[in-house]
RNA sequence: GCCCUGGUGGUGGAAUUGGUAGACACGCGGGACUUAAAAUCCCGUGGCCAGCAACGGCCGUGCGGGUUCAAGUCCCGCCUGGGGCACCA
């Protein structure tokens, strides 16, 4: 009887799925656990081997909770829209819709196949208008609320307003973009439109101008990546910064909240360090510089008020709102010029390129508040318009940027805090005292902060400050393929599209590009007006509706959610649900994710709560980033100006470059199939090879990807192996959190495993199970095994547990154990791991029904117990040999016994030894 | 550039968290079974040195320092791979 195990896991397969087996269970007593994935965006490459690494983790603990009791919630489902969808469409024409649902099929086969205990009924879908429709819903929600400081949580418009109506805006301490200051009767006396430009100001969901890579050729906003050396990744046309009103998320209210939430959820440090790094929380004082010949003041913000009396030069960002205005004639031109220039650059360039200092004076100065100096003020493109007040004063003597460019430009660097030399570097070390600091001379820096914050205040001329580095999230997208805006405009002014009519569907387009005039592509739609009671209209009825779409963030900011109640068309989850399930017990997914989907999520979570719909401000109890699968890629050297290939050993003698060649092309020797790669591209087939022997190609590590041709799918390994092999594989690879190449070399030991496993139950080729009682051996084998499994899988450690499998086969193996008493428990203990084979053998062992629910095995310790310790006796550190004695042997008899042993003689030499240290149970080290 | 993370045999990795470095597996070498192959099983396998053999010596966890009786593990300084840096998902 083979272990037959393509014929196995169909049966399974079918089995689970008639029986809804992992179906979660309403209304129930048990504890609840909820195991989430991060839900894959389903491309047209299909399901990687990387994919399911993370899955067939929490699919591990999914099972072994449903094991210990626990009611499971472990869905599934697709964050299905997104930009490569609608790249597919402009270039093939067809609706995003068909080729997500395509691959969305395609996705689900493959899962199918890997035998995941997903409860598929309760599959999402981002881009289904049943989801997005309470996306939108929730989209309305931040539409209509305000964050008030002093209460720490987000209110309702209609709150606001009223308050404006009795107060104006005296006493109000709300999260807004800038400080206005109106009266009750002022408030009475502007219009709707005037209003409603307030309330802007205050609302979570909002429109304000943001700077966006521009690119006029495409029509459209790229993202960052998207955008090399001021060119536009796709097509090479040129790419400007340009401010643009947009949506946007008013997630810097809860940027306390954010912070302090880390300390209370079981995340890695380097995870949380990441999130805390980018809210960036900075306290210092924001100061204003009077300008010379202006009204203006230039306000900057800084964490080193202490080194004010180090100033030498101001810097703003090339778009200050100040620049034109105080630019003096004859540097005009060299200003504007430098603009376009900076212009030209995205964020990213400007933040990277440190090294090449660049910058304009501007002609205008400014006078030091407490020395009276003049002080000069330039533009470079170091300092962002976005970050802070888009303006720094100059410290060049304690800021490495500052520095560098005092000395580019010839500017004076003035040592204001000792311990350095500023002529050599700057000093930027909080520690050291002040000097040529008039009043702060002699302080510390740390009472210097202090005392320079309270002369900025008693001077009038800035206060204390908290900064941070969050903003504000861009909301909009310029896109076809996401969740449209539920806002339509009257005379320009954004009013929310009723509840009742969501969800608002994306309207039929006749091509998925911009207009000709660069409106987003939803300005295409005939019908896409609004009329408050008629819902949607043609166009020349009702309103203008909202054409930029929602980010891929927006629905994953809430699916988990989604899932405790995802056939609700009541409400995005039912209440009584939500408090059942409460947050995610165990979340894993990529460290891509570390700050975007996990900050926005949390942010979201809060805002609910904030609310009254959820209870839990954290979505993620505890959460693990699964490593990346990188791609084994191989390359065949091309020699230089010639079709002829040579093999990897002689491309030295060659000059050649590297052209990628599917893996699927070459075996694990590295051998290349010549003749299929000469059929793999038309390009190819008159290709000319140099070689001895075989083929060889070259071979590196890289992200797994279809462009570069590495990419190995489950289905070939399932189809080879089986779906229990491969889950084992992939867990076997290492530690779950790293991240390692995919090589398929060692999947012929996990394979040879589950074959011993299987011989276990059929020694001499048939069924053979005894009811004998097991020896000590063969029990202590088993309870060995199924302590090192509970830890492991309490540490997320799977590599170590499918080691932990092996030896224990191996044991029971040598010792041909057929024993029931210790073959009934092996199918339960690998249930979570290789689900198939352990229903089978179960089966087969006479039980009844799936083993899914079979209560996990517990170790007891006296079939661990160790007579003796095998100490390891060590001189000045080097082990040199080993004593058996007895486990309970104190201390000093240790010592003594070792120091009785003629080893220990030959070694000591004669000599007395320094001192002898012994670690009962572990070691013994003598120091000469 | 900034933030996070990794670097251990030919390969993937293990190491009770400061206590015998290399578990388990792949690969490789040798052997058994077989007419042969597949399958299966057994033995060996970090490097160098010494040796008929039993036994043994030295080196060794990216590099350079340090702490300690003891360092892959802790500290300081480098080198280097990967991820992120706000419109890829």
């Amino acid at each position: 009887m083979d272990y037959n195990f393509s014929e196995i896991e169909k049966k399974w397969q079918a089995f689970w799925a008639n029986q809804k087996s992992f179906a979660a269970e309403e209304n129930s007593n048990k504890p609840k656990y909820y195991v989430l994935d991060m839900f894959p965006y389903p491309s047209g490459a299909g399901l990687h081997v990387g994919h399911p690494l993370g899955y067939i983790a929490s699919d591990i603990v999914s099972r072994y909770q449903r094991h210990r009791g626990f009611n499971v919630l472990h869905p599934m489902g697709y964050d299905s829209f997104g930009l490569p969808a609608e790249q597919y469409a402009i270039q093939t024409g067809q609706h995003p819709a068909v080729t997500t649902e395509q691959n969305i099929k395609r996705y689900r086969q493959q899962l199918d196949r890997i035998g995941f205990a997903f409860d598929w009924s309760r599959e999402v879908r981002t881009s289904d208008p049943s989801f997005y429709r309470w996306t939108q819903w929730i989209f309305l929600q931040m539409f209509d609320a305000w964050y008030d400081y002093d209460e720490e949580q987000a209110k309702s418009i209609e709150e606001l307003i009223w308050y404006f109506h009795k107060n104006g805006s005296d006493g109000l301490n709300a999260a807004c973009g800038e400080d206005l200051h109106f009266t009750p009767e002022e408030w009475e006396g502007y219009d709707e439109a005037t209003r409603e430009q307030i309330l802007q100001n205050y609302r979570l969901a909002y429109r304000s101008e943001s700077t966006v890579n521009w690119c006029p050729a495409l029509g459209t906003v790229l993202a960052n990546d998207e955008v090399k050396d001021g060119l536009s990744e796709r097509g090479g046309h040129p790419v400007v910064q340009k401010k643009m009103m947009q949506w946007s998320m008013r997630i810097t209210a809860y940027a306390d909240r954010l912070l302090a939430g880390l300390d209370h959820i079981d995340w890695s440090e380097s995870l949380k360090e990441s999130q805390r790094n980018w809210i960036g929380k900075s306290q210092g004082a924001s100061v204003f510089f009077e300008l010379k010949d202006h009204e203006a003041n230039i306000e900057v913000f800084t964490t080193r008020p202490d080194t004010i009396f180090g100033v030498s030069f101001m810097v703003l960002a090339p778009e200050h709102y100040l620049v034109d205005e105080i630019t003096t004639p004859d540097q005009a031109e060299a200003v504007k010029a430098y603009q376009e220039q900076a212009a030209r650059k995205s964020e990213r360039d400007r933040m990277t390129e440190v090294k090449s200092i660049s910058g304009v004076f501007t002609g205008a100065y400014v006078k030091h508040p407490f020395s009276g100096e003049e002080v000069p003020v330039w533009i470079a493109d170091y300092v962002l318009a976005g970050y802070g007040t888009g303006a720094v004063m100059a410290v060049p003597g304690h800021d490495s940027r500052d520095w560098a460019f005092a000395k580019h430009f010839g500017l004076p660097i003035k040592e204001v805090v000792s311990g350095g030399n500023v002529e050599e570097a700057s000093y930027d070390a909080k520690e050291g005292k002040l000097v040529n600091s008039d009043f702060l001379n002699g302080l510390e820096v740390k009472a210097a902060i202090a005392k320079a914050i309270e002369a900025i205040e008693d001077k009038e001329i800035g206060k204390a400050q908290i900064n941070f580095r969050l903003r504000d999230a861009v909301f909009g997208r310029q896109r076809y393929w996401g969740e449209p805006i539920p806002i339509y405009y009257v005379d320009n002014m954004p009013r929310r599209v009723k509840e009742e009519h969501l969800p608002l569907e994306l309207p039929a387009v006749d091509k998925f590009l911009p207009t000709e005039d660069g409106e987003p592509p939803l300005a295409r739609a005939s019908m896409w007006n609004y009329h408050p009671d008629k819902g949607v209209v043609p166009a020349g009825e009702g309103y203008p509706l909202e054409t930029t779409t929602m980010p891929g963030w927006a629905g994953s900011s809430w699916y988990d959610l989604r899932y405790m109640d995802a056939r609700n068309t009541e409400a995005f989850a039912d209440k009584e649900k939500l408090d059942y399930w409460q947050n995610v017990d165990l979340y894993i997914g990529g460290s891509e994710h570390a700050t975007g989907h996990l900050l926005y999520t949390r942010f979201w979570h809060k805002f609910l709560v904030d609310k009254g719909y959820l209870n839990q401000e954290e979505p993620f109890k505890k959460l693990i980033n699964q490593g990346m699968i990188l791609g084994y890629s191989a390359f065949a050297h091309r020699i230089d100006g010639t079709n002829t290939f040579v093999s990897a050993e002689q491309a030295k003698e060659h000059k050649t470059s590297k052209v990628h060649v599917d893996v699927s092309l070459v075996n694990t020797s590295d051998e290349l199939d010549v003749n299929a790669f000469k059929n793999w591209r038309d390009d190819l087939k008159n290709a000319e090879f140099i070689f001895e022997g075989s083929f060889k190609v070259s071979r590196e590590v890289e992200k797994m990807s279809k462009s570069k041709f590495n990419v190995v799918n489950p289905d070939d390994i399932i189809e080879q192996y089986g779906a229990d092999t491969l889950r084992l594989y992939e867990m076997f690879l290492g530690p779950l959190e790293q991240s390692k190449p995919w090589n398929t070399a060692g999947i012929s030991g996990v394979h040879n495993f589950l074959k011993k496993l299987w011989r276990l139950y059929h020694q001499g080729g048939n069924w053979n199970v005894t009811d004998d009682a097991p020896n000590e051996k063969e029990w202590k084998a088993l309870h060995t095994l199924i302590k090192k499994l509970n830890e492991d899988i309490a540490n997320f450690s799977f590599n170590t547990s499918v080691s932990a499998f092996m030896i224990a086969v191996n044991e029971l193996g040598d010792l041909k154990c057929g024993k029931k008493a210790i073959l009934e428990q092996l199918p339960i203990l690998i249930s979570p791991y290789a689900p198939h084979i352990a229903e089978e053998l179960w089966d087969r062992l006479g039980n009844v029904g799936s083993i899914n629910e079979e209560p996990y095995p517990q170790h007891e310790e006296k079939y661990l117990v160790e007579s003796s310790v095998n100490y390891p006796v060590s001189f000045n550190g080097k082990v040199r040999f080993t004593l058996s004695l007895p486990a309970d042997m104190s201390k000093d008899e240790v010592e003594k016994t070792v120091m009785a042993e003629d080893k220990t003689q030959q070694y000591l030499d004669g000599k007395a030894p320094r001192k002898v240290i012994v670690v009962p149970g572990r070691i013994v080290n003598i120091v000469l």
